[in-house]
DNA sequence: TTAAGCGGTGCAATGGTATTGCAAAGTTAT
DNA sequence: ATAACTTTGCAATACCATTGCACCGCTTAA
């Protein structure tokens, strides 16, 4: 549990009881949640605190913010690297048709695109759907 | 408005007013649009009205859905070419941070991404987020 | 001509997620 | 132990999406 204090404390967040919950659920996941999907499976708590623990934990970029067309906001951890404010994640995320979920693809970057003319980019996000490695047996 | 009647019927939608509105609405728009947009400038209507219409539309193939990560649903005209049930839009679309709108770039493709061992794709959808051409005086 | 059937529309109501306000509980420094 | 600050939980609110149902107007069959 050590370990867990150490992530937090590292990004300038006070490690209470229940960010450490909300820090070891995470870590434990492979697929990205929705704060639903937290407040079912950790009883432990209350919806709202749960928001804003994940609130705290992207703002000092721990965890990262996934619109995966559902509608439905998810969350996973960020690989190292991500600061307070401005994530660096440019890694696709993968939502499976079959399943349901959404997941990080770490290793696949996001490629550059050439915009129209007088178009600046800033940050950009790929979903790709279809069937996940764990179904497409 | 001949013109309007014979999109619709094209792509077999009975040609209502209500839906001659919303077509033109949608052809005179450069950026993609909310319920909540479409609601607010056309007085005409209703909300519910306006969400079927749109949904009529989106199931022949006449509009898509953009998902741009605002977690608020927008809608625009499909390029030709679109069919009932598959949408084959693959175009980026892109996020304005400063005046917060939504616009389809036909021209720029979404590349084909390598995804790791097992994963197939069936659909993609990369939004890009920045400072668009009108605003980048 | 009337009655039945059907697509389309509008209103009311519901469900779900995101978000804020406020007060109680917990923590830390003096 | 007290004051100051942080964190948490409950209640309440604000939207957006979606469904149910009744009504309207049009076409079709008796």
């Amino acid at each position: 549990m050590k370990e867990l204090e150490k992530k937090l404390s590292d990004k300038q967040i006070n490690p209470t009881a229940m960010r450490l919950l909300a820090l070891d659920y995470l870590t434990k996941r492979s697929a990205a949640v929705s704060l639903t999907e937290m407040e079912l499976e950790m009883d432990r708590s209350d919806r709202v605190t749960l928001y804003r623990t994940i609130k705290t934990f992207e703002e000092h970029g721990l965890v990262h913010r996934i619109e995966d067309g559902t509608g439905i906001t998810k969350f996973a951890l960020c690989q190292q690297g991500c600061d307070p404010g401005h994530h660096h994640d440019l890694h696709v995320h993968f939502f499976c048709n079959s399943c349901k979920e959404t997941h990080c693809l770490p290793k696949t970057i996001i490629p550059e695109v050439v915009l129209p003319e007088a178009y600046q980019a800033q940050e950009r996000e790929l979903i790709v759907k279809g069937i996940c490695a764990a179904c497409a047996v």
